[in-house]
DNA sequence: CTCATCTACCCAAACGTTTGGGTAACGTTG
DNA sequence: CAACGTTACCCAAACGTTTGGGTAGATGAG
């Protein structure tokens, strides 16, 4: 123990004594006990004990006496027995492992969606595995084939590109799966409306008296970006606003991506936007940053509107009006619908509602010398 | 299909057909290559190609001629062969599965840290499960027999607890585990060295003439918590500055907690403090929030230092000075470690070197007035 | 030419389940 | 009391690997 006495003292450290692993035996110590050892005791056959234990506390179809059955069960948990799942997977041909495949888990977004998807399959009696694909289509197929090597029952894809074939292959293959977060028409998805989402936008910047405003948009591979952009541009030109090309900035998803666009949305010759809608929070947090740096305020030069209404959201110094969008249901979600694919169902994409959240950075009105109205 | 039509056409979506599933077959479609299935084919016995499949392209001890052993591993890599780990598990007694258990995936540290740990376990033939425990010490319990249930090989502990006898407990029944993030003395721990962190800080403020500082701690069972605050105080008293237990507010780590600490230091009758060091860059976010609401400016009227240096914190409106610490690399150094274990040996604690990263939110010196050098 | 040593294989058992197909024993019915 | 159902089990064969222990034939030494 190498530990600096003074605070370690101080904090009330204290050490138990090293662990005294012996390190022969496998991972939950000592003999497993499995179906063959608790038939023995009980002087019953091994499928008696396995018809017992997959029975529902009802006797399974004269599987055994309630009596014995009672016994089994009583035996089982004395002995806390647990199934050994890669013998079982082995006979079933089934794993009870979902693969799920995010481009990072780092973004806080996927991160939420994998908590509800967490949630979701324990409670069907599944794992969960999660991989990143960095957004790199090469990563995609490696980790994709990963995944099947281990021999999921199934993937719940978080990564999807617009563009691409991997998808039709896996099809092709008859491997079942889902898309997570973004959709791909065509594909059992699910996902936050992000049309609409896009669409809560242009009306709210509307309504504030905003007219110039800019998008920072995203990737393009992503039906996210896409849609949300979409929605966006669709609702502000129905209400009369224009809006060019020039306006819209792709970039990417983070907080640096997000800075780089705002300072070209800044940099720009045209006159400066009173609202920028970014189609992420951590884009917006970057823009604001790329405001500031220009010597603009947040919220009273410059509107700024972010997207999934992350946890940071509500609690930046200058909160930042969010769509919300239900990241752990769409999680949940997912696992409801690959679990429908496997029952060999082909269920609809679902599209969760999003919900707009102002804030102070787009509270106040636009800035009356540059609105045009 | 219920696309709105104006943007799906303006964007270029396609439908391709809605998939045609069948879903008889396992996941990756067709029958299964087998063992059996590249054995009968090339006329040899299971265990033959079993053998040669194993020996690095030197043919193993006998096992077959070199010319076998070619045609075994063109016809396997032809039939696209990929051996059913559950299988080869139930025979060895190993998944090659390794269970990692975190407070939660969205926060960003363990996230990183996750990623780590998807790469290196990938490198060495490991796959990782990932669970989360919300620091709720049953959650925790249930969550690690689920992994124990999956017969994982050994675990990676992300969510110690410095009181609790959960650790001692799976010593005890010989479940082979290393921690990660959060050390607890005695146990093998892969952890960035926050004492070294915490008397960085106290150096940096003090250097730039704070002597007045409060100390947002996080939560007082993780050793992250207390670790950096215990080397922040140490050092900041060993430099001969004062700071009482009343200075020291503990918190949550999100940005909800660090707003609601930075209130309560802000509230108290105290004269204020020029700086404040939050044990973590979301909470340090929050305290930002709460000097806001006040009126005051971060980096001038208080200063504010994070940790972790996430992604985030470079890139903020204001940016913030955080004490970096690698945990990409602490995610990988915990798959090596747990390999230790595996292999029966005791690693040491690891201790990663932290770095400190100046930034507007503590680059100026301290406010003259309230300074007492 | 015999005996020992390789070489290049084959054989079979085992890992822990699940599940289709028995079958004795018992009770009921006509 | 024969025929027929039930009940409460048992049996055995898989599932796809891995691995300790063969062995027939070729090669080499003496």
């Amino acid at each position: 123990m190498a530990l600096k006495q003074s605070w370690a003292a101080d904090l009330g450290y204290s050490d138990p004594g090293g662990q005294e692993m012996d390190m022969k035996e496998k991972a939950d110590g000592g003999r497993t006990v499995t179906l063959k050892d608790l038939a023995r005791e009980l002087g019953v056959h091994p499928s008696t004990v396995s018809r017992v234990l997959h029975s529902g506390s009802d006797v399974a179809k004269g599987a055994a006496s309630a009596a014995t059955a009672e016994r089994v069960r009583e035996l089982a948990s004395k002995l806390g027995y647990s199934p050994d799942p890669q013998a079982a997977s082995l006979r079933t041909r089934r794993t009870k492992l979902l693969g799920v495949i995010v481009p990072r888990l780092s973004d806080l977004v996927l991160a939420i969606m994998y908590e509800g998807i967490d949630e979701a399959s324990a409670e069907v009696g599944y794992s969960a595995f999660v991989m990143n694909s960095r957004d790199d289509p090469e990563e995609q197929r490696r980790k994709i084939d990963l995944m099947l090597a281990r021999r999921v029952d199934g993937l719940i894809i978080g990564d999807a590109h617009l563009d691409g074939g991997l998808l039709q292959e896996l099809t092709d293959r008859k491997v079942p799966f889902v898309l997570m977060n973004r959709r791909v028409p065509g594909y059992p998805s699910a996902t936050c409306d992000d049309v609409v989402g896009g669409e809560l936008v242009a009306s709210h910047l509307w309504e504030m008296g905003h007219r110039q405003v800019a998008v920072i948009a995203g990737e393009p591979y992503a039906s996210t970006a896409v849609d949300r952009t979409a929605g966006f541009l669709d609702r502000w030109r129905s209400l009369g606003g224009t809006i060019s090309d020039d306006d819209v900035v792709w970039s990417s998803f983070d907080t640096a991506g997000g800075r780089e666009a705002g300072e070209k949305i800044l940099a720009s010759g045209k006159p400066r936007p009173t609202a920028i809608f970014a189609v992420n929070d951590f884009a917006a947090i970057g823009a604001m940053g790329a405001l500031r740096s220009h010597g603009l305020t947040v919220g009273r030069d410059v509107a700024v509107v972010g997207y999934n209404d992350t946890s940071l959201a509500a609690e930046l110094p200058i909160p930042l009006t969010s769509v919300h969008s239900p990241m752990a249901d769409i999680g949940r979600t997912a696992v409801q619908l690959i679990q429908a694919v496997l029952r060999g169902e082909k269920p609809e994409p679902a599209r969760l509602e999003p919900t707009l959240y102002v804030r102070e950075s787009s509270a106040a009105r636009a800035p009356a010398e540059v609105s045009a109205t």
